[in-house]
DNA sequence: CATAAAAATGAATAACCATTCATTTGGTTG
DNA sequence: CAACCAAATGAATGGTTATTCATTTTTATG
């Protein structure tokens, strides 16, 4: 989305070969969001591409290639983004949290495509071990950054009773199915409603840093919502 | 795997069809978790089931009506599950939810096999309408059943600030993003622990309904793990 | 037991699809 | 600008797969 764009136009010949990689990938997003992983098919991909047949072979070598290059392309995507945000050092524990939640809502990362997309390779870790892996690794890269976190901001107040790694499981499977809600639901569903569950959990833990945020995002839905 | 069995010297010829159906949806369901739902074909799904190529489309017309019926297969038999709960007028409103939790990390339910389905089927929802439509529906009327309980729950006990749709949205998606880790980190997550998890985010709620509950849980958990 | 109806079979078919590679195109270099 | 090289093309290939249907097998009926 960034400085590569979809469209043959755009792509002089002698892009770099990186560039044509990231334009391949981003037409199988594309088309795996348009089509389902099960029917996506290389003609398929190509085409949104704006390019020939036989481009994927050259540059992937094969469709399973190519598939796997995807994954791993949304994968470091996510924990990129998150990883500046958990090394930035003008981030309180608090902020990084926040921006955490924001993150994981914002529109680059839901963005319905992309969705589709975690959700499709997640449907197939089961009978392919590379998915799995790959999915294994960010999880625990997470993982363990937000346990860290959530340690940290238990000793900032009166959290005698907070199990960090409790709360990190919980949280970070909340967020995964706010994802599916947003996926299956999209008109129930909107990004800042999601954002406002996964605060209203937060704040059952951590009452004195989240409790206000927390309402005032519960309030602004209800009143769009009128329920 | 009640009544009917997968292979085929247990299968009289004239079956009553809908048994047959059952059969082969449920071949259906071992090679969409064996092979993933994008390279699953006829011939595998026929063989899994001891018969001949012509059989699925013999009984269901198509290879993809065949997977709709298993979507609505496993949609079923998981609403069917839960309204046996929901509609049990011997259990109280607190045992109703403690049911729920029990089912929904049963092994019936979180057979890995199933999990793999339902996350193929989420994959693809995006470009199948159809899936989407059999997925929202159950959904809904989850949905419904649970936050009426949490309306209920409410009134029981000093809960004056509890949203029972809130509740049931963040209860709800923790419990998918739960499905999630059992799929992806077999080995890391086990059933007892994803009901620990899914208990404490109760307790936070409803505590004086469930919080010697989940101390119980987690402790038996930390125990088993040492961490 | 004979006959009819129903269910199941699986070889044959036609459509589809990933991959290959001989050829073309476009950029680079001296 | 000529000669070269890397990148891209897309028609051809061969393997795969869903679907069909003539034939066979089994059950039901009188």
């Amino acid at each position: 989305m960034e400085s590569v764009n979809t469209k043959a136009n755009d792509t002089p010949r002698a892009m770099p070969k990186q560039a044509r990689r990231k334009q391949l990938i981003q037409a199988t997003i594309k088309c795996i969001a348009k089509k389902g992983l099960s029917s996506t098919t290389m003609a398929d991909v190509t085409q949104q591409a704006g390019l020939s047949m036989g481009i994927v072979n050259l540059h992937f070598q094969s469709k399973e290639k190519l598939l796997i290059e995807t994954l791993r392309y949304i994968s470091d995507e996510y924990t990129d983004g998150l990883n500046k945000i958990f090394n930035d050092k003008s981030l309180s524990t608090e902020q990084k949290i926040l921006a955490h939640i924001n993150f994981d809502f914002s529109r680059a990362i839901i963005d319905r495509n992309k969705l589709a997309v975690w959700f499709a390779f997640w449907g197939e870790t089961k009978s392919r071990p590379t998915y799995l892996s790959i999915c294994a690794s960010y999880i625990n890269e997470i993982a363990n950054n937000l346990t860290h976190l959530f340690a940290l901001l238990k000793h900032q107040g009166d959290y005698s009773n907070v199990n960090p790694e409790l709360v990190c499981t919980c949280y970070t499977a909340l967020c995964d199915g706010l994802w599916l809600d947003l996926l299956i639901t999209p008109k129930g569903m909107k990004p800042a409603q999601a954002q406002a569950v996964a605060m209203h959990y937060l704040a059952t833990q951590f009452p004195e840093h989240f409790k206000n945020e927390t309402e005032h995002r519960v309030q602004e839905i209800s009143h769009g919502n009128s329920t």
